[in-house]
RNA sequence: GCUCCCGUAGCUCAGCUGGAUAGAGCAUCGGAUUUCUAAUCCGACGGUCGCAGGUUCGAAUCCUGCCGGGGGCGCCA
């Protein structure tokens, strides 16, 4: 569609701002927002503005008396049959049902759904996932991972130029340690066939050892200095391990289809350490405390953040500062999105902060989301109560196939392993997707998996039955010419899923905008109730020529949406299940 | 001690830049399948939105205090 289209909320919400601007010009109100919704109930008609009730404290008078004299600046609208006002100065919307047809028709002849291309020409820069070399991804990484990918295909759908990158977590001090637990404990069977698991087997011996014997945790000092200084041997092995650890990862993201542009880990940006810590001191931003490099924050309200550490080494806020140098000097983004849990958000707030100070110019956005925990609390490594991404993503394929064996068991074996992939792996990031995601989560395996109500089978499974319906339609209507035939909206149903088919491209907008994902998963989620009611309670194959075509052209348009929108959320649609 | 987040139906959660009678799913109960995929649909039951103040025509939403839960706070990332 025309970039310059907008959505129906933008060119409602002009209208009626140039309504309110025209009625109320001598009162300088120029600024005024007239924001549009969509109605929060049918019966107060398809969208409501409630600038009225606001305008009517400044201006000292009847909300209702501002709302009608707003109507009447408006004037007739070609989208709109009626405007009314309601309760206490709401301005309930009607459009007319002929338009929303038509709308349907320009929406099903563009191939993103009316959406704009709002962010042509902005680059973002995207950082998630960031697992930690040497230890597994477990089902506190999946938050980050999905919620960064679907971000990310959000922007990239609307336009941006998008850089994913994988942040990985490469070059803390836990290599010395590693280093000495690879050289003494290392079992190479092992590291062949779970090279993860080994390395963080002798990682935990290693530190184990290193907290009873001094002289151990000396040796691994020693060696992590020597791999900074760039000791060949220990590059080599360094590199083994993250080698290693990136070829398991790559499979849990093919496992999840998620792809990263770049995969720079924070090794990548360690020459630029030292470049940072003279441009903080430059800057005055940084002294001497302790020994160590420090930034006081005290005007900004934040503790104050190491940047070096008395022994030379430098910390997380370094490396972030220069991380978001180099971003600006390669990409100049829009904005740098850090896609994390919320124990970060401290650290983001003082590194946020110094990059102020320091003049690194940028739009830094901390999309933070709420730790995931177990019904008997907090879980960790050290309890061993972990549970491992992959194992929970087994778990989800087979709870799935059991579902399709049982209602498909005339499909091919094969075709029944496929679906249940895209149903299992959808369940899983449906189940993180579909909840605000500042918000504690507690898994259990069956929310996880749910596989019924508001989840991502059942979207998948209205999907499938849309795909159905056409390829029956084709079959017993061979000569059928749907395009021939005009949409028309008669039942009540069918104007209900008009009205929600028109409104994916403001969703998008604002789950992208307010980097809630969710927003769209409440959206699919409603679109594909409002159409389960549909099918249930419509005939269409069996309805008379004419009103049949409208209706299968219905269903195309909410297969396509229903597709297009859990695509952007990473969620696969099969055509059978 | 300082600081951030959360508290909504029995359970899990939406709704939070103030708007109309607070919504889903699960669970429970009742109904729908000779007919387009029942992983479905239709209906019932279920709430002092943690508590108390405040701001406002209007508060789950904003402010203050308290209670309860979780996270973070100089040499980890």
């Amino acid at each position: 569609m025309d970039p310059k289209i907008s959505t129906v909320e933008e060119t409602l919400t002009i209208w009626m701002a140039d309504a309110f601007r025209n009625a109320f010009r001598k009162k300088e109100l120029s600024d005024i927002h007239a924001p549009v919704s969509a109605a929060t109930d049918e019966k107060f008609g398809d969208f409501q503005c409630n600038a009225a009730m606001g305008l009517a404290r400044v201006l000292k008078r009847n909300p209702r008396e501002i709302a009608d004299q707003a109507i009447q600046a408006a004037g007739p609208h070609p989208w709109v049959e009626r405007c009314e006002v309601a309760g206490a100065g709401f301005i309930n919307i009607f459009l007319r049902t002929e338009w929303l047809a038509d709308r349907l028709q320009e929406i099903e002849a563009d191939t993103k759904l009316g959406t704009p291309a709002a962010g042509k020409g902005r680059t973002v820069v995207l950082d998630y996932s960031s697992p930690n070399v040497a230890k597994p991804m477990h089902i506190g990484h999946i938050r980050s991972t999905v919620i960064g990918n679907a971000l990310d295909r959000l922007h990239r759908f609307l336009g941006y130029r998008v850089i994913a990158d994988n942040h990985l977590g490469d070059w803390g001090t836990q290599f010395g340690l590693l280093i000495m637990g690879y050289r003494h404990f290392v079992d190479r069977a092992a590291l062949g066939a779970h090279p993860i698991q080994e390395l963080e087997r002798i990682y935990v011996k290693s530190y184990e050892k290193s907290r009873e014997d001094p002289a151990w945790l000396d040796d691994a000092r020693r060696e992590l200095v020597k791999l900074q200084q760039g000791d060949p041997d220990h590059l080599a092995l360094w590199q083994l391990f993250v080698d290693l650890s990136l070829k398991e990862f790559e499979e849990i993201y093919r496992r999840l289809d998620v792809s990263f542009d770049l995969v720079r880990g924070e090794s990548y940006y360690r020459d630029r350490l030292a470049g940072v810590l003279d441009l903080l001191r430059q800057k005055g931003l940084a002294v001497e405390s302790e020994g160590a490099q420090v930034v006081h924050l005290e005007e900004e309200g934040l503790p104050l953040c190491i940047v070096q550490k008395s022994d030379g080494g430098y910390n997380y806020a370094t490396s972030d500062l220069a991380t978001v140098q180099s971003r600006i000097e390669e990409f100049d983004p829009s904005a740098i999105v850090y896609v994390t849990d919320e124990r970060q958000q401290l650290h983001f707030n003082q590194f946020f902060a110094i990059a102020r100070k320091a003049g690194l110019d940028a739009n830094l956005v901390h999309v933070w989301f709420g730790l995931m925990r177990l019904p008997e609390g907090t879980f960790s490594t050290r309890e061993g109560n972990v549970i491992k991404l992959d194992r929970m993503l087994d778990e989800a394929e087979a709870r799935a196939l059991a579902l399709v064996k049982d209602a498909s068991p005339d499909m091919p074996e094969a075709q029944q392993k496929d679906v249940a992939r895209a149903v299992g792996i959808g369940a899983v990031k449906y189940a993180d997707l579909s909840q605000n995601p500042q918000s504690l989560i507690t898994f259990t395996w069956d929310k996880a998996l749910s596989m019924d109500g508001n989840s991502a089978p059942y979207l998948q499974y209205a999907y499938a039955r849309i795909s159905s319906v056409q390829d029956k339609y084709r079959e017993r209507f061979p000569e059928g010419d749907l395009a021939k035939w005009p949409i028309v909206l008669n039942e009540a149903v069918e104007r209900r899923l008009a009205l929600r088919l028109v409104r994916f491209p403001s969703v998008v907008l604002r789950a992208t905008e307010l980097y809630r994902p969710n927003l769209l998963a409440d959206y699919l989620y409603d679109l594909a109730q409002t159409y389960s009611s549909f099918y249930q309670n419509v005939p269409f194959l069996k309805a008379e020529e004419g009103l049949r075509e409208s209706r299968v052209r219905l269903c195309g348009l909410v297969a396509r949406t229903l597709r297009q929108g859990l695509n952007l959320l990473g969620i696969e649609t099969p055509e059978r299940i």
